[in-house]
RNA sequence: GGGCCGGUAGCUCAGUUGGUUAGAGCACACCCUUGAUAAGGGUGGGGUCGAAAGUUCGAGUCUUUCUCGGCCCA
């Protein structure tokens, strides 16, 4: 009977969320107001924000790690919209490269059909419908995360319109003249006359020659070394002739030992290893020898050594290099280095300024740089090498070995690293190094420490190599003059292979006559095509160039790019660099990376552990918004840790979060009224109401510094902590009572009301980039208006709800509050009493609270039926409670010794 | 193996230039409520800050070593 007397909240908006179910409605209501038109309607003319989509690869369903980068974006993408700038999102793709090539190839085999069989373009075309497969797959799921972006005009890197523009952009660094010819080893075939990729070897038993060679040193600054000779093991005799450079760890010891045993090293001194002297005089067959010296490897610095064929022509200077990859596990702890034939002696040689040559054909054959060996198969020149190295007196010892090596799984031909040549883009020629560098200092960074992880790789890096011998990608654009080998360069080309492409796409460059892309300028008699593909790394390093400068809805440079923070390697570093060449400045204004994620115990996901939790399960138990509470929740500087019962956490936070909405809304009744903030008369409200204003003033303050920081998870702890604490803890339990029991006319019941509107507008607001379906389910329940809530701007907090002097007063009072709570939960473990509202409490206060608290009901604070307060001069504050005498109301259950002065009558 | 980053309560995170008994929310335990009810309130237990050594009157906060983990490179 009473409770028809009382204001009971009545919503429908249900404690049960069900978002597994609810959430792909939503979506398809977004699609059907077409949210994203709409958004960019209502932002017409506003200052941009442009987060420009790194493009994940078109190929299998998307993980955590996507998951977690596309729900960052999209939050980030939000805020800026409803922060009141044009946020604009054009989600893409990439889509050429090896993976997709391979997954095709694949099926080949299943299929038992030949690649080689198939006309290039054919395949080709398979890829791109592979690809576009994919797009499709992704998009949808990546609107199921609740990312909001231009779907339908999304850019992929296999676009007509990108293809052409690459090959624009190729044609900037070769007429700036940064583009060069040079050579790099690669894995080759000499059967299949080809290069391999890793996934096309296999590796097998092999029988190599295994020879000690001598190098005779030139000169050292290390006077010991004079006159030594500093001894090599390799299992590639053919390699010698190669031989640029020789590496050692400068944290190894060495030892300089004198050879006593009659034969050619008779009385020489030799050096090698300390922790491999004893294999090598075992293997050596050595029987009389004399240590001489020990030393560091640091003193083998600027050490300079003959080559062991130097009178057989071979007279170059050949340099000790310093090198990590050296180690005692075999051979001697020096390492004979052919930048030809290896990718560690490559990578070494180059920093040093030493290039790879063509030391070797595309059969195997010895090319005319390599004196006596000209002609020579490499297959059947380790004899030769042998015997010439025994002539020249530098062959300590040879032997066999049999080990692992690679070999090609179609032909099963051992294989060799060969020079082949390559297209590389000059760090140096052109000052791009220097170039990328500021633009790195010129660039914000979130996390700070990106930036010295991505300055410590362009420091560092060697020459761009952005040529590859594959089908799936764009082909170079060019051409080589076959009487001098040089590169044609001429814009009208260029524009012209760009212009075919921006019509019928790059497979013609295979297919169609080479003189449709020389024009009528040139004669295709005079040119060689080259087969060559650009590297994607180059493509997705390009879609600055496609994308935001192409776009009028976009702007150039980007407002932010947004990867994990292994793309500092990849699309940060390749966009830099292929910005700063061509434009002279990064694409960015800022970069945000963040970690990885990782499972409970900090361990990646990996199937072999059985910790791999994918997106789509998270999806179907629990929902969109949990995951996106766990973006916004985790600090996304380390590396993000995620299980199950992490989700469990966060989905109890959500329950809070919905219930704090589910009061809000059914003690309004589902009649939300947006207030005027500006137009409220503060001093009219009461002490209360006038305080959770000034909270929401504060909370409003912290929320813009941690989005202004992409600071998410303080904010999110900060917005769940003001529901949780200042909200259902504190506001709400306190004001149930007037707000069920007051008369409706109640001028405190209605300055509550009044709240419980803008507590509402607010709170929505504030969490509707992260809870991107919770915060529209409820705003499509409570607005009339038939509106996104995406399409709303945060609330401007007017100045006037910042009451500091109320808040310390305030910060007082709760703290007599949290004494008269251990004063009744102490009455309440005695079984005296049950409900606080069974309870009278006495104060007692030292005088000089008495301003303080004159005007308190501390009743209604503490939610008791009586409180009294009594002014003394202790320093203390004391509690009493005692059980509270009289009769329970039957409406608003105080329990009082006089009628109920609200509901007696 | 190298470079960079990190390891604070069961979980997610705070801890300002080194300074009193290391904080918050969630989870947990117990109690209350049954008019936010598969909700709500109150109280409470729980970390010595990855390990060790060092600098200092004093270190989670500085140095070194080790250990575990992550990314990149080899």
């Amino acid at each position: 009977m009473s409770k028809t007397q009382i204001n009971l909240p009545k919503t429908a908006f249900s404690m049960k969320a069900n978002l597994p179910t609810k959430e792909p409605e939503i979506v398809k209501l977004w699609n059907k107001i077409d949210l994203y038109k709409k958004l960019r309607e209502s932002r017409k003319g506003e200052e941009k924000f442009i987060l420009h989509d790194g493009p994940p690869y078109a190929n299998g369903d998307i993980h955590m790690g996507t998951a977690l980068n596309k729900i960052l974006k999209d939050i980030i993408v939000k805020f800026h919209q409803m922060n009141g700038k044009d946020s604009v999102y054009v989600p893409g793709w990439d889509c050429h490269g090896l993976p997709i090539e391979w997954k095709i190839e694949e099926q080949y085999k299943k299929n038992k059909k030949n690649k080689n069989e198939v006309p290039i373009v054919e395949f080709r075309k398979e890829c791109r419908t592979f690809a576009e497969k994919w797009i499709k797959i992704h998009k949808d799921q990546f609107k199921r995360l609740g990312v909001v972006g231009d779907w339908e005009n999304y850019y992929s890197t296999m676009s007509y319109e990108a293809e052409a523009q690459i090959v624009r952009e190729l044609g900037k660094f070769l007429k700036e003249g940064s583009l060069y010819r040079g050579f790099k080893p690669v894995l080759w075939s000499t059967v299949e006359k080809t290069a391999l990729a890793d996934a096309e070897v296999e590796y097998k038993d092999h029988k190599s020659d295994t020879i000690y060679v001598s190098f005779p040193v030139k000169h050292s600054n290390f006077k010991d070394l004079n006159e030594s000779n500093i001894i090599i093991w390799t299992t590639t005799p053919w390699t010698i002739p190669a031989n640029k450079a020789l590496a050692y760890n400068e944290n190894l010891n060495y030892l300089l030992i004198e050879i006593n045993d009659d034969g050619d090293f008779h009385k020489k001194k030799i050096v090698v290893a300390e922790a491999l002297q004893e294999s090598v005089i075992k293997d050596c067959g050595i029987k009389n020898f004399k240590k001489l010296k020990r030393f560091k490897g640091q003193d083998f610095k600027g050490t300079i050594c003959h080559h062991p064929f130097f009178n057989l022509g071979y007279d170059y200077d050949i340099s000790m290099l310093e090198a990590k990859f050296v180690t005692t596990e075999q051979g001697t702890g020096i390492v004979h280095c052919a930048p030809s034939h290896g990718p560690d002696d490559f990578n070494l040689c180059i920093s040093n300024g030493i290039k790879a040559i063509e030391t070797v054909d595309g059969d195997g054959k010895y090319t005319n740089n390599v004196p006596l060996f000209e002609g020579i198969h490499i297959f059947k020149s380790n004899s030769i090498v042998i015997d010439k190295l025994k002539e020249q007196k530098n062959l300590l010892s040879n032997g066999e070995l049999i080990h692992s090596y690679p070999h090609s799984w179609r032909s099963k031909a051992p294989l060799v690293h060969r020079a082949t040549p390559q297209w590389f883009i000059s760090m140096e020629s052109h000052k791009l190094r220097n170039k990328a560098l500021k633009a790195i200092d010129e660039t914000t960074f979130y996390p700070k420490k990106g930036k010295e992880r991505l300055r410590s790789m362009i420091e560092t890096r060697p020459d761009w190599c952005v040529s590859r011998q594959r089908v799936w990608g764009v082909p170079l654009p060019i051409f080589l003059n076959k009487k001098d080998k040089t590169i044609l360069v001429d814009d009208d080309v260029f524009e012209n292979i760009a212009k075919i492409y921006e019509k019928e796409g790059s497979d013609c460059w295979f297919s169609d006559d080479p003189q449709k892309f020389l024009g009528k300028k040139y004669d295709v008699k005079n040119y060689e095509k080259l087969s060559d593909i650009v590297e994607v790394w180059f493509d997705s390093g390009s879609t600055h160039s496609f994308v935001l400068e192409k776009r009028s809805d976009l702007k150039w440079p980007a407002s932010m790019y947004l990867e994990g923070s292994d793309q500092h390697r990849g699309w940060f570093h390749s966009s830099l660099l292929e910005s700063c060449g061509t434009r002279g400045r990064a694409p960015f204004e800022s970069i945000l990376s963040h970690g990885f994620v990782v499972d409970g115990k900090g361990l990646k996901m990996s199937k072999s552990l059985g910790n791999v939790i994918a997106p789509q399960d998270i999806l179907k138990k629990y929902g969109a918004d949990i995951l996106r509470i766990w973006v916004a929740s985790s600090n996304y500087a380390e590396d993000l840790r995620i299980d199950y019962s992490i989700l469990d956490q966060h989905s109890e936070s959500y329950r809070k979060i919905r219930n704090t909405f589910r009061y809000l809304l059914g003690n309004l009744n589902d009649n939300f009224e947006e207030i005027n903030l500006k137009t409220i008369d503060i001093q009219k409200l009461p002490e209360l109401e006038q305080l959770i204003l000034h909270k929401i003033y504060e909370l409003n303050e912290k929320f813009k510094k941690y989005f202004k920081d992409y600071d998410f998870h303080n904010l999110y702890k900060e917005l769940l902590k003001f529901c949780t604490v200042d909200l259902s803890a504190f506001y709400f339990d306190i004001r149930k009572d007037s707000l069920y029991c007051d008369n409706k006319n109640s001028e405190r019941r209605k300055a509550c009301l009044l709240l419980l509107n803008i507590i509402l507008s607010v709170l929505i607001r504030w969490f509707a980039p992260i809870l991107s379906f919770t915060t529209e389910e409820i705003f499509q329940l409570v607005s009339k208006k038939n509106k996104s809530i995406h399409l709303e701007n945060f609330l401007d907090i007017p100045q006037n709800f910042q009451n500091n002097q109320l808040n310390e007063k305030w910060v007082q009072l709760i703290h007599i509050r949290n004494k008269c709570n251990l004063s009744i939960e102490e009455k309440r473990a005695n079984k005296e009493i049950g409900s606080s509202l069974e309870a009278e409490i006495k104060i007692t206060l030292d005088k000089k609270f008495k301003d303080l608290t004159q005007k308190i009901d501390f009743a209604e604070l503490c939610i008791t039926s009586k409180a009294e307060i009594i002014y003394g001069n202790e320093k203390e504050i004391m509690v009493n409670t005692v059980k509270a005498s009289g009769n329970k109301c039957h409406v608003c259950w105080k329990i009082d010794t006089k009628p109920c002065s609200r509901h007696s009558t």
